[in-house]
DNA sequence: CTGTTAGCGCTTTCAA
DNA sequence: TTGAAAGCGCTAACAG
């Protein structure tokens, strides 16, 4: 059994391949009802699926764009998959999505393994060190899109979150309950992922505009597996924090993973704010206060974004970083 | 600046394109060191990335599987695409992940779209309505994998859960427990998703050995969006059940969203258990009872069976319905 | 209105 | 040890 190509539907139908072509593209300007008739027939009774590969090897696309998410376990990333994929419907536009795990050796090969692939465009985000392979794509006129990494200078078009402003809003309900002693919870930071260095450094910023004390001990960023550990160091201290802000939802589940196992009441013994929203968070023991990112919105602007480069045949020399704000969703947990 | 191709690179090392292609495919067996050197150069500097698209229309295969999931919303495909991934990634294959969103005409249209790029085979889960088109890919010997979906008679490998075995455990506690009156919360059923409907059917069967009372409207099955109104609904009437069984992480999501609105407690006022588990269920209040699938293991054996139907060029007639069993997870909600 | 022709970028004998 | 040539399945002028 082998595949039917356009050339067994044309002798089927007893036309050339460019006849059949033509109908495939639904350029019947000229085309006899019932040459169309017989051709339609020949597909249907063969079965015939047109091969998309020959096609986009002669058009030079692909009509396909890759994403590159640093890791697929965040709520944020897949929910900004979901959004980028709304528009790339309406547009006849195909995802290839694929998870760097927070690897930049991993993102580096599926940069490659995507564009040899001849994916359209590319969207990608935060994982650090491939600079140099972003310079190099740039020269060659490629389209991508960042988002949540920054770049300097920003060679491509870049979607972040308001990150200060995110810590802000998250930190600040912690602040107005009195609570002074406000530790941090956040996945490892050794690759200098720019949003948890944003996220920390306005953190930080905040506490000083508060005049508050800034104990760097506080301030947590390990491996999502050595959190627990980490947090138990800090409680055999004398002085413990008595808020944590989580600057993802990953680090706030290993966060209450351990109040929980200390059985530490929330906000009682420990207020806990977080970036990131889930479902569940609302039924958590209480309901987590977060700050939620516009990730419909971050993705919507990503997916035109790329489909507007692709479009023109020209890449800009610079492009502009554009922020997105963060909303609070308040519950019960300060 | 347009793209650089195997002719470009060999014109660069003086040499012709068969030998770079020997070169990219590792086949060094004569060639002078001399040589190598000056192709492997030559590709450096042009920054040459070959062609997929070319080599997959000459060899006839692509080395990608298709997974079409039937709702990316459920932690079930997150996690089984996660396996698959892995899987592949160690035999060099890589994934083209769809989301059927429920909907067989999505289904539909993601498998053509999928056979037109010319992936090698497909790995499918669960929507209801597209039976004719499976045997017709059947006879043209194209590889697939179902996860989650009946079929008879089964011309294509099935793994699925033993939900009958999945919906006992859930209950089993609640009857331990004393309670009697149990309701179940579905997402919607009308599209005959075999998983549902076996869940079910095990819970129905459940009670009945139990000697429970058996009241259909305790069984909501309903669109995601309108089962917290079902459940008011249930709510105004004499009789209400003490304890609901959620087939999903869907479903659990909107009954805890209603019982939390109606200020209920569990498990004081209404137990819970649920099918699918999620790393928050063990901080909501209290955390809930669930049934874990072995995901990671069926999406490892769904990767491992379609990788071996691709190497194989001939279909069997039919095979095995692979039933998997659920675990317990006890918490506090029952 | 339909067919002929010339590739797209690569692999793969086979010959040199 | 390397190169020439044919062709994968399709599209896109251009002829007719």
């Amino acid at each position: 059994m082998k595949k039917v190509t356009m050339q067994d539907v044309a002798k089927k139908a007893n036309v050339s391949k460019s006849t059949v072509s033509q109908f495939i593209n639904c350029r019947y300007e000229y085309m006899a009802e019932d040459t169309k008739k017989r051709i339609e027939q020949a597909i249907y009774e063969l079965g015939y699926i047109p091969n998309q590969i020959a096609k986009s090897l002669k058009q030079k696309k692909t009509s396909t764009i890759g994403v590159i998410v640093a890791n697929i376990l965040h709520m944020f990333s897949t929910e900004i998959i979901r959004s980028i994929e709304d528009v790339c419907e309406n547009n006849d536009f195909h995802l290839f999505v694929c998870n760097a795990d927070d690897d930049p050796k991993k993102e580096r090969s599926y940069i490659e393994m995507l564009m040899a692939k001849q994916v359209d465009g590319l969207i990608i985000f935060p994982t650090s060190g491939n600079a140099d392979l972003y310079e190099k794509i740039k020269k060659s006129n490629f389209p991508i899109v960042f988002l949540d990494r920054k770049m300097d200078p920003p060679i491509y078009p870049i979607l972040m979150l308001d990150n200060e402003k995110a810590a802000q809003l998250a930190v600040d309900p912690i602040i107005q309950s009195g609570k002074t002693k406000i530790g941090l919870v956040s996945t490892s930071v050794t690759r200098g992922i720019t949003p948890r260095m944003e996220r920390i450094a306005g953190f930080e910023k905040v506490l000083v505009n508060n005049g508050l004390p800034l104990n760097k001990d506080w301030i947590i960023t390990a491996d999502r597996h050595e959190i627990v550990d980490r947090l138990e160091k800090v409680w055999e201290g004398e002085d413990r924090p008595s808020a944590f802000f989580a600057t993802n939802d990953l680090s706030l589940i290993e966060l209450l993973k351990f109040l929980k196992a200390k059985n530490l009441r929330i906000p009682e013994d420990v207020s806990v704010t977080a970036i990131d929203d889930s479902p569940f968070l609302d039924f958590s023991t209480p309901p987590i206060t977060v700050v939620k990112q516009p990730t419909f919105e971050m993705g919507k602007d990503a997916a035109i974004k790329i489909l507007e480069l692709i479009g023109n045949k020209q890449l800009d020399e610079e492009y502009e970083i554009k922020r997105y704000l963060p909303s609070l969703i308040k519950r019960g947990s300060v």
